[in-house]
DNA sequence: CCAGTTTACCTTTTT
DNA sequence: GGTAAACTGG
């Protein structure tokens, strides 16, 4: 490895390579979308060892996602030979999997521990509820989810939650309870992860000692997406900040995910508490022409709370934003067919083509119109591999074999496929093991009749189960498992079942190029205490579990690409198109409601703008079918806030010229029936005093707006009004000023 | 007492 | 449109 690589360093601009090259110390770099970001944070770790100013043990590297861990890896081995495996890259909760494998006995797990994605933590919590006999329209499983890990997203165990009244202090009590349920059946869901190895770490001072003194370097991708927990962590195990140089980078533009814990002041904190003495902000842009630029600037110059940046480009302006407003939903999927192909006639790939929107609930309208033009598409999100029922049945019966304990396991395979162990047996086993504070597993020996005879079949089968797959290699055993279980045999009389049964066949698969890939980089013999010797079984369980597999989507063939703004984020195409942009869908209106909700909202829609390299389109619908019901929607603030002059509207502006209602007609029908059919129904209802739902309204004090509703005549006569900046109000007509716009 | 059928409810984003 | 709780027949 040489001393100074000068072929690391080509290529970079001064913004880069300052940040690449800062002596060791705490940094914080602000890197705009498009700026060179993931380059930076590998040139830097790489340039770090070629200097030898840290070895690859010294590194901790800490990213969101496994992708763009994986992304890190793969770039940094292609710029030096270099031992990946000692180096600790990852997500912050595979690091934390990491350090809790290696410390589990510190850390009060016990060895073979496993973890719960969401819907395995949300089942456990209803599990809960229905032991302690708690009324769950009252404390609905979900709210108390969200509780429980926000307040451990903080930091906070149950003794450290303020309670004031009786509901928030039955709201802890349960959090109690459910730590108490985890603790026994051995169990992580994923806040606790972070905050047991948190815990482990303040409260362990050999093992503290021992991180602090070997992590050296600590580099932090997407730093705007840390939350308090996390910010906490690095700061520990940096020693407060005088131990591990601290190298952030982040966006606080690109921020959008505050709805989970996420907390941009962590970037404010970083620079106080760590006193770091530049910032250093990489503003050029290597991925948009000029006019998607300016417009992604203008939308996000209308947020108050920035860290301030502008991006720039040397490319030129490039083509104008293309506006499309259709009558509706299914009209703008249609134009964006329409689209798509004369971009295929211009020579374009399919797969330069990006369609994103606000939700995943709008894909399907879009997939429609794709299927039925014979386009080939791909959707990312939706259900995921490991998160597929099959699948998690035949994980849980997996689970089972390495910890019978683990009730969640238990429960959702105890009667699938079904062997006549019904929810009375079930009522009985929950009993007993609440009696004898036991697991489900362990309850059975205190049953007596019907029910402990079933039951002690079914524990017979796991028994016959473990017995098969002993000294199996893991695709075997899978393959076992599923067999013995009679999942197999389930799906095949099922006439739905063939994918599933595929599925199932792929797990078997995903097994082996899981072991395969294990045996190339085994893990190495860390110099940490206790190297994680947990077996094939468990760390593939754990593979599923944090890395709940690729979106579903395959590669390999030219397919344009469905997403959300979400899953979009630091990905970039040549076309994007940006559906849905209506008030109340982008912004989100639950998202109104919200504090700063709006900004989270416009940051989203910076993120997807920035998403475009030569062409972006950006279009909304003026009715849409949203959970089984019409709903008249204007257009997004968002596309008001472009500067016309980078706008190409497809469509006439008639948007002052009169209602929805009206010019839906006017077009005479060459947009479809759906406007027909807001239009009629509109009729049949015999709307009062001339004002039709879907028409477009002025009020003296709120604005403009659209009917969305109404009831009543006469003198009761009232309607729902969506406005642009007031949001959605009932006013009667009687009293209320509402002229057609 | 269990298993298949119907109904209800939801969906903003996800490691 | 898809799953999970409630219902009802065997």
């Amino acid at each position: 490895m040489s001393v100074s690589s000068p072929h690391l360093l080509s290529g970079l601009n001064a913004e880069q390579l300052a940040a690449v090259t800062l002596e060791p110390r705490h940094a914080l770099i602000l890197a705009g979308a498009g700026s060179g970001k993931t380059r930076v944070l590998t040139t830097r770790i790489a340039w770090l060892l070629a200097q030898g100013l840290a070895g690859p043990h010294n590194i901790l590297a800490v990213t969101f996602t496994n992708k763009a861990a994986k992304e890190m890896l793969a770039r940094l081995s292609a710029m030096l030979p270099v031992n990946t495996r000692s180096m600790w890259i990852g997500t912050f909760h595979g690091l934390c999997n990491r350090l809790l494998r290696a410390h589990h006995r510190e850390a009060g797990l016990p060895q073979m521990f496993q973890i719960l994605d969401q819907s395995d933590q949300l089942s456990a919590i209803k599990r809960l509820l229905k032991s302690l006999n708690v009324d769950d329209e009252k404390f609905p499983p979900r709210d108390l989810q969200h509780f429980i890990n926000a307040h451990k997203e903080q930091g906070e165990r149950p003794a450290a939650v303020e309670a004031w009244d009786d509901y928030s202090r039955k709201r802890v009590e349960l959090y109690a309870a459910y730590e108490q349920q985890c603790q026994r059946e051995g169990v992580v869901d994923f806040a606790e992860l972070l905050l047991r190895s948190f815990e482990l770490l303040e409260r362990n001072e050999p093992v503290r000692n021992h991180y602090q003194q070997r992590f050296r370097h600590i580099l932090v991708d997407e730093f705007q997406d840390t939350n308090k927990l996390q910010y906490r962590w690095l700061k520990l195990l940096s020693d407060g900040g005088a131990g591990a140089a601290v190298f952030a980078v982040g966006d606080d533009d690109q921020s959008i995910y505050a709805f989970r814990g996420a907390d941009v002041g962590n970037m404010h904190a970083f620079e106080r508490e760590f006193a770091v003495p530049e910032v250093i902000r990489l503003e050029q842009n290597y991925r948009s022409q000029g006019n998607i630029l300016d417009a992604a600037n203008a939308i996000i110059k209308h947020n108050e709370t920035r860290l301030g940046k502008n991006l720039w480009t040397e490319a030129g302006s490039g083509e104008p934003l293309c506006v499309f407003e259709a009558a509706s939903d299914l009209e703008e999927a249609r134009w964006i067919v329409e689209e798509i192909r004369a971009l295929m006639r211009d020579g374009r790939a399919r797969s330069e083509i990006a369609l994103l929107y606000r939700s995943n609930a709008q894909s399907r309208v879009l997939e429609h119109a794709l299927f039925s033009a014979g386009l080939p598409y791909r959707v990312y999100g939706g259900l995921r591999f490991f998160e597929r029922q099959e699948i998690k049945h035949a994980l849980a019966y997996l689970r089972l074999l390495a910890n019978p304990d683990d009730d969640t396991a238990f429960a959702r395979v105890v009667n699938f496929p079904t062997r006549g162990i019904g929810a009375r047996s079930l009522e009985q086993l929950a009993d007993a093991a609440r009696l004898h504070q036991c697991s489900l597993h362990q309850a059975i020996v205190h049953l007596a009749g019907k029910a402990q005879s079933v039951l002690q079949n079914f524990s017979g089968l796991l028994d016959r189960m473990r017995e098969g797959a002993a000294g199996l290699p893991l695709p075997e055993v899978i393959d076992h498992v599923v067999e013995l279980s009679g999942l197999r045999e389930h799906y095949r009389n099922d006439r739905e079942g063939q994918d599933r049964l595929a599925n199932l066949d792929e797990l078997v698969t995903a097994a082996a190029s899981f072991v395969a890939e294990e045996d190339r980089r085994p893990i190495a013999a860390d110099d940490d205490a206790a190297a994680a010797d947990e077996g094939e079984l468990i760390a593939f369980l754990t593979h599923a579990a944090l890395e709940a597999g690729d979106h579903q989507a395959e590669d390999g063939d030219d397919a344009v690409q469905l997403m959300t703004v979400h899953a979009a984020k630091g990905l970039e195409f040549n076309i994007v198109f940006i559906s849905g942009l209506e008030e109340g869908l982008f912004p989100h209106e639950n998202a109104l409601l919200e504090t700063r909700g709006v900004e989270e909202e416009r940051r989203l829609m910076y993120v997807a703008v920035t998403r475009a390299r030569q062409r972006l389109y950006l279009s909304f619908a003026q009715t849409r079918m949203l959970h089984g019901q019409t709903r008249y929607n204007i257009v997004s603030r968002f596309l008001d806030e472009i500067p016309q002059p980078l706008l190409k509207w497809l469509t006439p502006q008639l948007r002052n010229a009169g209602s929805a209602y009206a010019f839906g007609a006017a077009r005479n029908g060459s947009y479809g029936n759906d406007t027909r059919k807001a239009e009629i129904a509109a009729l049949q209802r015999d709307e009062p005093s001339g004002f039709a739902v879907g028409q477009s309204v002025m009020h003296d004090k709120f604005g403009r707006g659209v009917i969305i509703n109404a009831e009543g005549s006469g003198q009761d006569a009232r309607v729902q009004v969506n406005f642009t900046h007031a949001g959605s109000k009932w006013l009667a007509l009687a009293v209320a000023k509402l002229t057609p716009a």
